[in-house]
DNA sequence: CCTAATTTGTTCTAGGATGAACTTATTACC
DNA sequence: GGTAATAAGTTCATCCTAGAACAAATTAGG
């Protein structure tokens, strides 16, 4: 059997939780790994990883990585296992707002190509799947890939999709999205098997799955950007809600007598967290169009107005931060979006704030049972790659 | 093996998914049900279903219900299996604020005894062990029962736990409790297993195991009282969260400009939906000490200010339910508390008000995808039910 | 009244996972 | 340098579960 085929058929298999494929997952959540330490951490037992390895030896899937660790202690020295880079490609897609982008990794998550193309605005579901299709093919011929190796592609999708068929929700901000069964509009012509996934979703996997959560089994990710989401792990799982509509921290309300969201309601955490409104204002002060980064920059330079806006958002997500808290007390909290590349200038207001609004104050807590805050670990491209993610875990929802 | 001993062994067993727990499981949450009924429910093959109800009725762990149900429809005609009443009786234990309430109840959840001792406020952990320890024995004694059948004791604390080390939060209301392992103090006393949970997850437990959410794999439940709390269960399993404290909804910040609140910050939700105010009001203007019941009742009765005392917590709470929803998106929100007892009265303004605060309104969504709200299936004694519920899904966290 | 259809429940066998025992490879120490 | 200690990885008997075939008990219909 090749290496592509075999993990084809672990991804079409309905249970996810074979130990080969719970081997292949260990191995791309932590690079490389020993017999032994897969054992612990998949739960499975010596024997079992054998004679999985065995197998995955033989369809030429893992490959006894090179890499002489530091012996300290005596015993047998580990012999460490990796993916093969050679067993495959998987595809991340992220349907943005306004542009598409789309990463080509191998199953090590060692991206290959990464590219994006500008759409107009409210493009069709039709419009996207033939730029998906196009952008998909261009990668695979620019770098001489054939499109066999592929194994999988995971879309990363704007809005809220319905857990149990897989479709757009009705209510979602785009009219010509809703109600569409993503992985299926994209299946019948990728013709490969396509997981879709809330964009917010997709950065938690990644986040979970090499990024600042990798072992944790409770943290939220929270996105700040012109506009506020997020995403919830509880158990080790993903929470997606009934509707999908779990992790729209962005649309928490922290005054009901506030100005009217686009979402229909007053008041929302975005409208004071969001970086839209301050971003626009800001850009009227100065004269011209500023960028989310160059804000960043102009603070890190001294600049009191950035700094100032950047505070200020900062204090508003802390007290949105308490309030998540109290309803699922997270161990961390991981900040993505494009403002978290303010890191500490970011970080330092928003855990104050976060703390002052905490029912239980860090200073009463063990420091294992204090919610941590941490800056997202992929800049920018986070939710494309949990996207690829989506293909390595598979197996998942795959309604 | 007697059944008592056979489930001792099954309470201490690790890995509690062994097909024999899970068809026990099964039938304490659904009462009745044939052999083929279990294998759709655990998701186990009629074969094992088979042999491991050979065992359990070996052991008398189950029996041969003689109800005749309606067979309409050819083929052979069930039959249907129950849990043996006489197979080990479980202890439920209610830590209240101002009372400690015992539960004796059999496998099937029958209540043999309920008993309540109040108690002093800030009493000590260890008048709750010598009372919880005397409250027990009285039970058994009265109804003639052997201690030997007792299978497990179930504790429901009023704060929060730390699930990794089973100790009440340092930060928790009453400090004589602070960082005290429950589970440890009353296992020496009472010799048996003993598992403590927080009284809002017990209560959502009971809901999970026999109330308004069975079959549910995603719902909160809310605590409408003097103070207002809660608990979430996603993808099927309670979320403690990190410290425990996870489903604190009586401290969402809804206005930081607000009134202290006794958890150190301003304007939490407790303060507008919970009743300890808006009730010591009424019972001036009423001129004596008014109870909740009493205030349903003069509600009913046609009581313009109890009605209105319950639309103005109702429309706070239903803002709070609306904050939930953003963060976890339940699919159905199980009221409880003594206010619950209102049914209509106080559901009718929650729906509205959680509607009007909603991301996603009712009407834009398939009927699958609405959130539903229900009224608690138990009067008042939920929680210390839920607590029975532990012991008999035991294999939880144990720790 | 007999047969086909239908559904329940049991038996048997094959495939997997586990834990114990064993082999292999290295360090530590006398 | 040799032996004990330590840790990694493999092999094998055992146990558990799923799926298929089979036996049992009932209804529908000619």
């Amino acid at each position: 059997m090749t290496p592509s085929s075999q993990l084809q058929v672990m991804l079409a298999e309905e249970n996810g939780a074979t130990p080969s494929v719970r081997v292949v997952q260990a191995l791309s959540e932590h690079g490389a790994l020993s017999a032994t330490q897969l054992a612990r951490i998949t739960g499975l037992a010596k024997s079992t990883i054998s004679t999985a390895l065995t197998s995955l030896r033989a369809s030429a899937m893992v490959i006894e990585s090179s890499a002489a660790e530091k012996d300290r202690g005596a015993g047998r020295p580990a012999t460490t296992i990796t993916l093969n880079p050679a067993a495959g490609t998987c595809v991340g897609v992220l349907l943005g707002g306004e542009h598409i982008q789309v990463i080509v990794a191998d199953v090590t998550h060692a991206v290959i190509s990464d590219v994006a193309l500008p759409m107009k605005t409210d493009y069709s579901p039709q419009e996207a799947v033939t730029a998906t299709s196009r952008l998909i093919g261009e990668a695979y011929r620019e770098h001489r890939l054939s499109l066999q190796t592929m194994l999988g592609v995971g879309i990363a999708v704007a809005g809220p999709i319905n857990p149990r068929d897989g479709r757009v929700l009705r209510a979602s901000g785009v009219p010509t999205w809703s109600g569409v069964n993503i992985k299926h509009e994209f299946q019948r012509v990728l013709k490969c098997p396509v997981i879709a996934e809330n964009e917010s979703n997709c950065s938690a996997i990644a986040e979970l799955m090499w990024g600042a959560a990798v072992g944790r089994q409770d943290f939220i990710f929270l996105t700040m950007d012109l506009a506020i989401g997020g995403a919830v792990v509880a158990n080790g799982q993903l929470v997606s809600g009934n509707a999908g509509a779990a992790g729209e921290f962005g649309h928490i309300c922290i005054n009901p007598d506030g100005p009217l969201c686009r979402c229909g309601n007053h008041g929302c955490l975005e409208l004071y967290a969001g970086l839209k409104e301050p971003l626009g204002e800001f850009s009227r002060q100065f004269g011209q169009e500023v960028t989310i980064d160059e804000v960043i920059s102009l603070a890190r330079g001294g600049n009191l107005a950035a700094q100032t806006m950047i505070e200020q958002v900062a204090h508003v997500a802390g007290q949105g931060l308490g309030i998540i808290a109290s309803v699922v007390n997270p161990g961390l909290v991981v900040v993505g979006g494009r403002l978290a590349l303010a890191r500490e200038l970011l970080l330092a207001p928003l855990e104050a704030s976060f703390n002052r609004h905490s029912l239980v104050k860090r200073s009463e807590l063990d420091a294992d049972a204090r919610t941590q805050v941490l800056s997202s670990a992929f800049s920018g491209r986070g939710a494309c790659l949990g996207a690829v993610g989506l293909v390595l875990r598979a197996g998942g929802r795959t309604g």
